[in-house]
DNA sequence: AATATTATGTGTATAATATACACAGAATAA
DNA sequence: TTATTCTGTGTATATTATACACATAATATT
């Protein structure tokens, strides 16, 4: 069965274009850090409407260009001035009505990043920069509170089925503040001992034979084995 | 401070609308079923071009007025003809030229069907619907092939977190049965005793008090508790 | 109809893992 | 110098996972 050129043309543009739907993306992100012994959440101030002065997510769109793991990364650049930030696809959202204008749907990431490292600065539609304890998140605009719990519920799933706390300590810690750290994501307490046991069996750490100062009982910092053929 | 009408206007659909990069979205589904004892992905033709000949995981557009579970669901029925489908979000690809003509940006699913009951038809663009064993996937149009191993390693986990086997088994199942469909999703053979110890004191089944007929020993039949509460 | 075959259904012993728990030593604070 | 607070360590117990064998029921075979 022969066709005509046109026929075919038309039949590949309907197929790459059938009905030609097209909708806006933006990337969001629930940006984690852990300060004076708390998960925290980065939340933007935003100071245009619609909601205006609403805590968010800080987002932006999905650029022509870039993937939208690499949108995120421009968002992170943007706001903390680091690359190479530890960052997890959470889930896509695209309820009809889910931005009270326009369609847009958008995909939820986490990133870990390390507060005291990375001052963070107001950015464009932003007036605040602020974080927050994930214990007391505000009532975020959009649908961001829903995109900030499943962030978070990713986060502890992640963290119980590896051993990922990237940016989140300096480059040597003692067991104590893992240990502080996982509690806080967690939420929940741990024996020590037993979780001494555990992480350090699992072969991921090498002792510094460097003591924190400045503490009692002098412990012992660690920091992440690089390579795990060694 | 104050500032004009226009100037409000103009701000707000800067804000809504910021360079106004708008995308093609669609969704993909990694359809999985239980057949002769082995799990099976419903894989289609392409019948055009890019990738004409080519399997592929069955998709569509997003639909405007439809969420991208909504547009999932569609795609299923347009398929097998059946609503109420267990479908799990799996991930978004947003990979800059996935699409070799324009960009694309999809979102997987996984569904859980049963092929008996539900023929499937080939459907615009599609010459042939075929279920394939997991085992055996051949190589996919665009990045499917991406898409499909990440959906079945998210059904395995979501298989061991919990007691998800949906619409693959029929209403009564053995145990036997059930522990096929295991192995078959987990590729791992299972201990029948263990296996059955730790389904039932799951307490998720309740036994019908009928027998299979028609395999030796006369199995008991099981059914999904409905209510938990009672 | 009798017999062989194949699948079901059941419990226990052992191994592996998770949990609970107390005291001596080191650094800081008083 | 002494008190305080944190670190570092091992073991006993409970819980969970794993390995494993035989009697019974239904079908298949002769």
């Amino acid at each position: 069965m022969k066709v005509s050129k046109e026929k075919q043309l038309d039949t590949l543009i309907t197929t790459v274009n059938p009905s030609s739907y097209e909708c806006t993306i933006t990337v969001d992100c629930a940006i984690f850090g852990f300060q004076d012994n708390e998960l925290k959440i980065l939340l933007v101030k935003r100071s245009v409407e619609p909601f205006k002065d609403y805590w968010m997510l800080p987002g932006g769109m999905m650029d022509e260009g870039l993937t939208m793991e690499e949108s995120v990364r421009k968002v992170l650049y943007g706001l903390t001035g680091i690359h190479d930030v530890h960052q997890e696809q959470v889930k896509c959202y695209s309820d009809v009505s889910r931005h009270p204008i326009k369609r847009v749907v958008t995909v939820c990431f986490y990133a870990l990043v390390k507060p005291e490292n990375h001052p963070v600065i107001a950015k464009n539609y932003v007036s605040d920069v602020v974080w927050h304890s994930v214990n007391e998140i505000p009532q975020l605009g959009f649908d961001h509170n829903i995109l900030a719990v499943d962030a978070l519920a990713k986060l502890r799933q992640n963290l119980k089925e590896n051993l990922i706390f990237g940016e989140l300590l300096p480059e040597k810690f003692t067991l104590k503040e893992l240990q502080d750290l996982y509690e806080s994501i967690l939420d929940e307490t741990l024996d020590r001992r037993n979780f001494r046991k555990k992480i350090l069996q699992m072969d991921l750490l090498v002792p510094t034979k460097e003591k924190k100062v400045g503490v009692k009982g002098g412990p012992e910092l660690y920091s992440i084995k690089i390579n795990n053929t060694t």
